[in-house]
DNA sequence: CGCGCTCGTGACCGGGCTGTTACCAAGTCT
DNA sequence: AGACTTGGTAACAGCCCGGTCACGAGCGCG
């Protein structure tokens, strides 16, 4: 029975690899969840019991039991969604069948926004909060994560997905100022080796396509990052 | 904000395989009902007994006791319709003998929209509010179920079933994205491990249909999936 | 038995997205 | 004011992804 209380949600990850698995737990916890930690399928089944999660984060590869019957077996005493993290090639078709009941899955390698925007997103839709209303608001700038929109006073915007998760996460961190290193550790692949020159790039694409017709959103903070928020009187 | 069901409908699934018995358990779960499994024969007697269901999903091969007697056996106590569950092959007429009283039968392996849709229309001639009104409709896109026609602004739209459990399933869920993984695991059969190629496929055959002569009405969002909805100004 | 329809797969093609680089503008320090 | 640092933007190439076509298998129907 999933509690409906106020208290954050409390997650259980699941990856025997030590970086991944405390790369989301440090992440996760930093984004308002509790976590819990197990490095094997069969910690995995023992911590569920003593301490039942609202949502598993389980890696599909692990060294003892597979991920799969790790799911079935955490369902034989409670019913509890999962987000299974996979590999981007392997167990394609295995994968599908997957997302039937609610559940999602990511593949590796991952962006942190996209996983707590699924787990966000399962949870919601398990919870049956209002099974429709993921909808983020700054200002005229309004984000609507079920179909996938972006408005800007009623006009629709077109992004592509990787400025999509931009957008996004700076939607839901408006009015704080955010460097480019963590918007390089959210929004791009753990894995990713690039240049931080990229998130100018994109925040240039953004301003292009949020700012050609409206006041500016995306503040530089010179030496800082950027910040999103509603114009003040000087600017 | 309240949800406004009048309580979702109670449905007993009896299957004794642990794998379909989970999968139907947690997306008809998903879907809007409140589900109780069993994986016999007897459990689910005994179950029925405890806890009237409005309907019961039943396999009609069962270790103990075979889904017919199960039948008769429920319904001594009290009138409730089924779905019955069975072998493409086996058993056919057997089945059809039992669907005249307003039960339906569904054949293995199933799709998920499959299984759903059916539910649903027995429960609806079941319980007789709003006689014969299953209608979607999107736009001038409409669909009705009982009749199991397909038009758009008024014209006639033939459809091969394929194609018409997957339009289906897009207008039941217009105005949000759905994955690939998503749309494969609910409309095709839960046995089917294909490519997701498949579906753009049809996707494709679809808008040749609904779209030859009208505005496009289902939308590609790169990177994630497809959505049905109406034209905004913009395209 | 064969015709045709439908389903599913593989291959090709085109376009858009991504990430880099280079150059220019603006800001900052001395 | 000059030099150096930092950020903005445009241009570009590679590549991945999705759309469509075409072919083959299976099946029902005549």
């Amino acid at each position: 029975m999933p509690t409906t209380e106020e208290s954050a949600p409390r997650l259980l990850v699941v990856d025997d690899e030590p970086n991944i698995r405390e790369l989301l737990s440090v992440s996760l916890r930093f984004s308002g969840f509790e976590v819990v930690a197990a490095a094997t399928g069969r910690d995995a089944l023992e911590s569920a019991e003593r301490d039942p999660p609202d949502l598993v984060v389980l890696d599909v590869m692990l060294p003892d039991l597979d991920g799969f019957q790790v799911a079935r077996r955490l369902r034989e005493s409670r019913q509890v969604p999962i987000l299974f993290l996979t590999a981007r090639d392997a167990l394609q078709d295995k994968v599908a069948g997957l997302t039937l009941g609610g559940d999602d899955y990511v593949t590796k390698p991952f962006s942190l926004e996209e996983v707590v925007a699924r787990i966000r997103s399962v949870l919601r839709r398990t919870r049956g909060d209002t099974p429709s209303a993921a909808r983020y608001r700054v200002g005229d700038l309004e984000l609507n994560e079920d179909a996938h929109e972006v408005r800007r006073g009623g006009r629709l915007i077109e992004l592509s997905p990787t400025e999509y998760k931009l957008l996004r996460y700076l939607m839901l961190n408006s009015g704080r100022v955010l460097s480019k290193a963590q918007i390089l550790d959210r929004v791009w692949n753990y894995d990713f080796a690039g240049q931080h020159g990229i998130v100018e790039s994109y925040v240039s694409f953004l301003r292009h396509k949020l700012e050609s017709q409206g006041s500016r959103m995306i503040y530089t903070v010179r030496g800082l990052g950027y910040i999103l928020r509603e114009p003040h009187e000087g600017d």
